[in-house]
DNA sequence: CCGGACGCTGTTAGCGCTAACATCGACGCA
DNA sequence: TGCGTCGATGTTAGCGCTAACAGCGTCCGG
């Protein structure tokens, strides 16, 4: 049982292939009552052009190339989202490949699937140095775009600002009359983590505000977050002063929110927390979670929109996407200071 | 500038294009050093093989379509991380269509989509009956298998055994002494929720205990938790006894918690709370959530499993699998009973 | 020393489609 | 009326690949 092909649907409406071609791609120069019967014959049948025969003579295939790593995450997986819709609205589909890691090898041995698929662009998704090594060594033949992770040199990328992010979070507890803030920083190895914790750096230079050390690299997870918390219950009751935290995610804020108020010490009375991500429990932690947002949606958007301008051969270098502060009840005047 | 093809590696090696595609394709019957001056040719060009021109030949892509709704909530994302996996591991490669919602249309345009591509099976991830609807309109030249949700007559299915998870939830409750065991639902058009709600009944009759009314039915969110949360607190204070509550999943419970926090109630002592799904911020909820893991790995791994065994021809119907209730602080025994 | 078998390689056809060109009839204008 | 034009349709080639078959040299057994 062969599948059916455009010759079917030609023999059926008594016309040739090349006709039928025609009606499919929507050409003009075809008589009305041709059409007709064309797309009769295509109904009745259940036609469907085969889109590898396409991509043979067309050289595209209509498909973007998504590789990503580590994405349990909420940023990443909101992302992919926010990708998958762009490029679906654009007329192409997804074909994705999550690794476990992002070693070169893996990343290679994906793009070269990808390139096999003849994809018509590359989307690669990570915030890990190791990925964006990886991706230097690659050079495929179709445009590779980065997403959420500078690709170095001269590869294009789009992302969130985070260092901008970062600065909204500790201008606002600044603000809110804190003296300085302690960061429970990300992973070393992510570029995104090192991005929050610069622009931590940065705005508290800038005010003039003393820099503390990082309380902790953690790894995003909640138990990291717990382990910081607990730390700082600590230093908090040996009676060093720690009034505001800016945490690098929402999950570790809430291990963070967690140790803390197993520790005796209130959230936002005693301390601050400021996350970022704003997960959709982020409200209802407890208390609920000042937060940074970021556009995962917009993202995708400019990702997709910039693969595609490459492959029209256009250089265009896309403007980060601009987080936002969200402020709820875990951040509060300095105490003292109400 | 033509794409690189087998011909032009053949002519780097000296040889016709069926020799090279017998080394790609690692064919015995090729000389020692002609296979390896052909696969210096490979390399030194960096050529891939044309997957569009095998698929037309071969007529089969090593593609699988996954058709996906609201996919924002965690166990339909993990699902899906879990199906690229194992699809993966097959050697077969993944392209995705996230949908809004899961309208007929909507559902019919992207299986539409995957035909076209000549993607070797489908598998379609949702729990609504829309989807579910949709779905049994569908009738694909390639197998498609339902993941999560009951497919209906005779479309294949793969699942997690949502009924027994309520089971083991209200189960673990009532061995705690408490009288009975209030439901927070989830939506009322989801089968995970229904089944998840018919579990909780069915233990609750088999062991005899009053069946309450139905808190609420939520929409799996923290805010509709919350809502439910807010209900019972009021429904406590005036006097009703309520000690056990059931959530349909984390994210509600979260709400719940929340909610009950807020009103002066305290959690494990005067009620215990079960969630579903155990998210990855569940141990640090507060108090950290007793709750019911899935196995999403394993779903995903079964569901790939199914496709390909369809596409083989035979008829399997795999064992849903099996949940497993996690202890943690949120559940304690009923008041005065300690 | 010859014929058949076998191992290696090349040639050919065809997968389903689109672009380019060919054909054919109708119609308008001189 | 004749010819050019144009619209509708058909025919052909070729995208890159694999399967099937053909050719050709080598080696072994009788």
């Amino acid at each position: 049982m062969r599948a059916l092909a455009m010759s079917d649907v030609a023999a059926l409406a008594g016309v040739s292939h090349q006709t039928v071609s025609r009606v499919v791609n929507g050409h003009p120069n075809v008589a009305p009552h041709t059409r007709e019967r064309v797309e009769r014959a295509i109904a009745e049948l259940g036609y469907r052009p085969n889109a590898s025969a396409r991509a043979l003579v067309a050289g595209s295939t209509r498909t973007l190339g998504l590789v990503t790593v580590k994405i349990n995450q909420y940023g990443p997986a909101q992302t992919m989202l926010g990708l998958e819709k762009a490029a679906r609205a654009a007329g192409y589909s997804l074909t994705v490949s999550i690794l476990d890691d992002a070693t070169a090898a893996a990343m290679r041995a994906a793009v070269d699937t990808f390139v096999a698929q003849r994809v018509d662009g590359i989307l690669a998704l990570s915030t890990y140095d190791d990925a964006a090594a990886a991706l230097a060594t690659l050079d495929p033949p179709v445009p590779l775009v980065a997403v959420q992770v500078g690709g170095g040199e001269d590869r294009p990328a789009v992302g969130v600002d985070q260092e901008t992010g970062a600065r909204l979070a500790v201008r606002h507890l600044l603000a809110l009359g804190h003296r300085t803030v302690h960061h429970v920083a990300g992973p070393a190895d992510s570029q995104e983590a090192r991005g929050r914790m610069a622009g931590w750096r940065s705005e508290l230079e800038s005010a003039g505000a003393p820099v503390p050390e990082v309380v902790l690299r953690g790894d995003w997870t909640p138990s990291s977050g717990y382990l910081a918390g607990k730390a700082l219950a600590a230093r908090i009751r040996g009676g060093e002063e720690v009034t505001a935290i800016f945490a690098a995610n929402d999950q570790m804020a809430l291990g963070l929110l967690a140790a803390l108020h197993e520790g005796g010490i209130r959230v936002p009375e005693d301390v601050s927390v400021v996350g970022f991500d704003d997960l959709p429990e982020a409200p209802y932690f407890t208390p609920p979670l000042t937060t940074v947002r970021q556009d995962f949606a917009e993202l995708g958007r400019r990702g997709v929109q910039l693969v595609l301008s490459r492959m029209r051969g256009e250089d265009q270098h896309p403007e980060p996407v601009a987080p936002a502060l969200l402020v709820r009840s875990s951040t509060g005047p300095a105490p003292g200071r109400a």
